[in-house]
DNA sequence: TGTACATCAGTGAACGCGCGTTCACTGATGTAC
DNA sequence: TGTACATCAGTGAACGCGCGTTCACTGATGTAC
């Protein structure tokens, strides 16, 4: 036996148990982890969870908090995918659009890690209110990022940028929700997209520019 | 015994079981109806229900329906609850907002039967692509009703209304979503309302306008 | 280098629970003549 | 107006199930001398 992996005889079982789990969130969400389910696909007696997770609670959250880990990795991705822009006016704004898109991408192909994701989004320096942007998980602080960088680049103007975020990740998660249990669960993937595109544009659009009149 | 109320020993049990379920439902969410607990708060047997439900997913249909149709009302009273303008273009834009507002509130006043409503919201048109305003759940035709309001008042223009209910919705319901279950849940209620307000202007500065340049 | 022993990651069996659903029934309601 | 009877809304008991969790244990690992 090369030892290395497969040796949880004695060994990670800790982490074959939130890898088993994230296998089979990915079908069933949450309801998919129960704590005899994980065990049992992973091959082991229930009460082996118990030496490494307090109770089932524990379990979840640690598949939650990887599936969280995800969905930022595929926001960053999505981000960088585009073309660099010489205009850092254009450039900030693909940052932005790719952190909605991305977030939505990932909701839309992965449903069960998006919807267990969620679990884990906190309330930015909720229980330390002198310490906001201490425990920032790293979604929104890609937004958070995203949104300084287009002020920085002359899109916004500061006084906009206020609560912008909260516009935006409405938006964006709303969609992301619509689409994923919600009322355009059944629609074809073309029409989705484009609905996509069109609200992350609408919601841009709008932390920019207050129309002139009432 | 004056027979009217009261009198589900042959009577309205299928009624009772539903106004138990939203009493229960109002607390814990669809968790709370389980058919035994709802039957159970009615003082009748578990299988009594069976009379009135193919099983439990029909009961928690039915008691979703109701919630969805006091979702629809809320936000009707809201949208009348503001003082009528002469102004065409300011009421129609009330009328707006009213519909957003009016939707996250009930989400914050009532989460329960909230998370219960979005059971039964479906694609409009989903089963009859040919049929599409057909089968629209209320709170949705508010929205509708609310954005043909805009462009006949001359505030949308039409090219703009295209997709719009799409935007506003998902910049609404995330926001409810994410003050219900998300980051902003124990947020004190003054700065969620401040940022639903604000929310709520950005999508539709959103609609209204697309910035001049890139 | 080899033996003695503590540690600790796992086993195996059992607990109490509440669930949705099915079965055979009872007894009140309302209709037919 | 009264009796006979069908209907049907409810009862009562039981089913099988899978869950999370607890208990006392075993046997491999690794450390001390």
């Amino acid at each position: 036996m090369p030892g290395d992996t497969r040796s949880y005889h004695h060994g990670n079982l800790r982490a074959a148990l939130v890898e088993a789990g994230l296998r089979l969130a990915r079908q069933g969400g949450e309801a998919a982890l129960g704590l005899r389910e994980v065990t049992r696909s992973v091959g082991v007696t229930p009460n082996a969870a118990y030496r490494h997770f307090a109770d089932r609670r524990s379990l979840v959250l640690a598949v939650a908090a990887e599936a969280h880990e995800r969905l930022a990795r595929a926001m960053l991705e999505r981000m960088n995918a585009d073309p660099r822009s010489a205009d850092p006016a254009e450039q900030a704004l693909r940052h932005l659009r790719g952190v909605g898109l991305g977030y939505i991408a990932f909701a839309l192909s992965e449903p069960g890690w998006f919807s267990l994701a969620i679990l884990t989004q906190e309330v930015p320096g909720d229980e330390d209110p002198s310490a906001v942007g201490e425990h920032v998980p790293p979604p929104f602080q890609l937004l958070l990022d995203a949104l300084d960088e287009t002020v920085a680049a002359g899109v916004l103007t500061p006084e906009r940028r206020d609560h912008a975020e909260w516009a935006c990740w409405s938006a964006v998660h709303g969609f992301a929700d619509l689409a994923t249990r919600g009322p355009l669960r059944h629609q074809d993937r073309a029409t989705i997209d484009a609905l996509a595109t069109h609200t992350v544009e609408t919601i841009i659009d709008g932390i920019r520019h207050a129309p002139a009149a009432t």
